[in-house]
DNA sequence: GCCAACGTTGGC
DNA sequence: GCCAACGTTGGC
């Protein structure tokens, strides 16, 4: 079991959004850059993930899970772009935003801090049970 | 709205 | 294959 996070501008995707898509989840499908698309390839039934929203809020507001693997992404043509369907699982009780896991200086090599631009990323675990103890989510 | 960081493109 | 120019993302 590995863990990732999810990047969306709330304006274009959200998490009400996604939550609305209940078990049937969506295609995290418009990914056009080959870091993040190399991600969902490693990703695996059953995954999990946080749901961050950038921009405006910055900060991750839920728990999101693998059900569907690396399959053609279905707004191109261009083969090269891969996705992965995801459900949501969960809303954090509390979101955690980036100005908390920046202060946190066990959360300081996240790529989320080191890479920001970067829209899917790995987590490790500890990353995963930090995060989710400062968000109130009791697994 | 600005700008830094980074990815991509295209000329050579 | 290198690198300058350009476009995009995302934090501030």
């Amino acid at each position: 079991m590995r863990y990732w996070l999810f990047k969306s501008e709330p304006s274009t995707w959200s998490w009400n959004q996604q939550v609305a898509k209940g078990d049937a989840g969506e295609e995290w499908d418009g990914v056009r850059n080959y870091q993040a698309r190399n991600q969902m390839r490693e990703m695996k039934l059953g995954d999990l993930g946080f749901f961050y929203h950038s921009q405006s809020e910055k900060a991750v507001v839920g728990i999101v899970e693998v059900i569907a693997e690396a399959h053609p992404d279905s707004t191109t043509e261009d083969e090269r772009w891969e996705c992965v369907d995801i459900k949501a699982v969960r809303s954090v009780s509390t979101p955690v935003t980036l100005a908390q896991i920046k202060s946190d200086p066990r959360l300081s090599d996240m790529v989320l801090v080191k890479n920001t631009r970067l829209s899917v990323q790995p987590v490790t675990s500890e990353e995963w049970k930090i995060v989710c103890e400062l968000g109130g989510v009791t697994g």
